[in-house]
DNA sequence: ACGAGAACCTGTTTGC
DNA sequence: TGCAAACAGGTTCTCG
């Protein structure tokens, strides 16, 4: 479920939570999950102050006092829960990873998929990371424009929708809300990505801005303070347009088209080939 | 260098 | 009913 939405959602949910806290303890009960989980993170963790808890595209990154940063990412399962103090309820199946903060709060990295991150770096090298270093623009940064969006996608042979799932073109779309995004601007997911011209990356970009915005706004507003009552965070009701509506009518309008589902790159996208061109 | 597809894992749903 | 195939919201790696 994870994309930017769900992360930023996550995000604010810890930092509300963890900053200004140590980590008392940081119990890791397995070596990996898509990559091993370095040696010494315990160590490095261990009764360290948070300084702050922020997002770069999917990830989290936990700010410790000494420069430390913990970077998680949630892969396709991975979830976050809060357990409060006085809770003794027992780690569940996959709970690969479990911190407690110095007030008993205890934060459970759950990954039944364990396509999920768990690494370490320093503050200073962050923008060296291999899995940052490459990222292209945050969607909702003031300097993701349509004449950037234009200039990415040029000369791109790819289908538009590929070229949105890359990370590189534009940092925090998935599979779900590209299909949106590609709704709401409507241009057509199979349309070819160097087709796309300055005034339909405009158009582009104030889609993604307002999808994206919408979803994180619905994530804050449906959960109090972007905690279950579970604890789980960053699952909210989503109103998608499309995305999982095969067949049904094409909701935005009369266009009196339907939804469709096909598969590119081996993955479902969802759309309306009457408004989408 | 680019783009398509496989691979990584586990669990659930669908279709014969 | 039972079993295999398809599918699930991500990303990297390999190959042509």
């Amino acid at each position: 479920m994870p994309e930017l939405p769900e992360v930023e959602t996550v995000v604010r949910g810890l930092a509300s939570r963890m900053t200004g806290r140590r980590i008392a303890r940081l119990d890791l009960h397995r070596a990996d999950l898509r990559w091993p989980i370095p040696r010494g993170l315990r160590r490095k963790a261990e009764g360290r102050r948070i300084e702050a808890v922020r997002r770069r595209a999917k990830y989290i990154l936990i700010h410790l006092e000494d420069g430390g940063v913990l970077l998680l990412h949630l892969g396709m399962s991975g979830r976050l829960t809060i357990v409060n103090a006085e809770d003794r309820t027992p780690p569940e199946l996959h709970d690969h990873v479990v911190f407690t903060l110095d007030d008993g709060t205890r934060i459970r990295f759950n990954d039944q998929r364990r396509f999920g991150v768990l690494d370490y770096l320093r503050a200073e090298a962050l923008e060296k990371h291999p899995l940052l270093r490459e990222l292209g623009p945050e969607p909702l940064d003031p300097g993701f424009t349509g004449e950037r969006l234009a200039a990415a996608l040029t000369g791109k042979r790819t289908p538009l929708k590929a070229a949105l799932l890359d990370q590189q073109i534009v940092a925090g779309l998935g599979n779900i809300y590209v299909s949106e995004v590609l709704y709401h601007a409507g241009l057509s997911p199979r349309r070819l990505a160097r087709t796309v011209t300055l005034e339909r990356a405009r158009r582009l970009v104030l889609a993604i801005r307002e999808v994206l915005e919408r979803a994180i706004a619905a994530g804050g507003s449906s959960l109090r303070n972007y905690v279950q009552a579970s604890g789980e965070l960053g699952y909210f009701q989503h109103q998608w347009a499309v995305y999982g509506r095969e067949g049904e009518p094409c909701p935005g309008c009369d266009c009196g088209g339907g939804i469709r589902r096909i598969v590119q790159s081996n993955r479902s996208t969802f759309y309306c080939v009457k408004r989408q061109r």
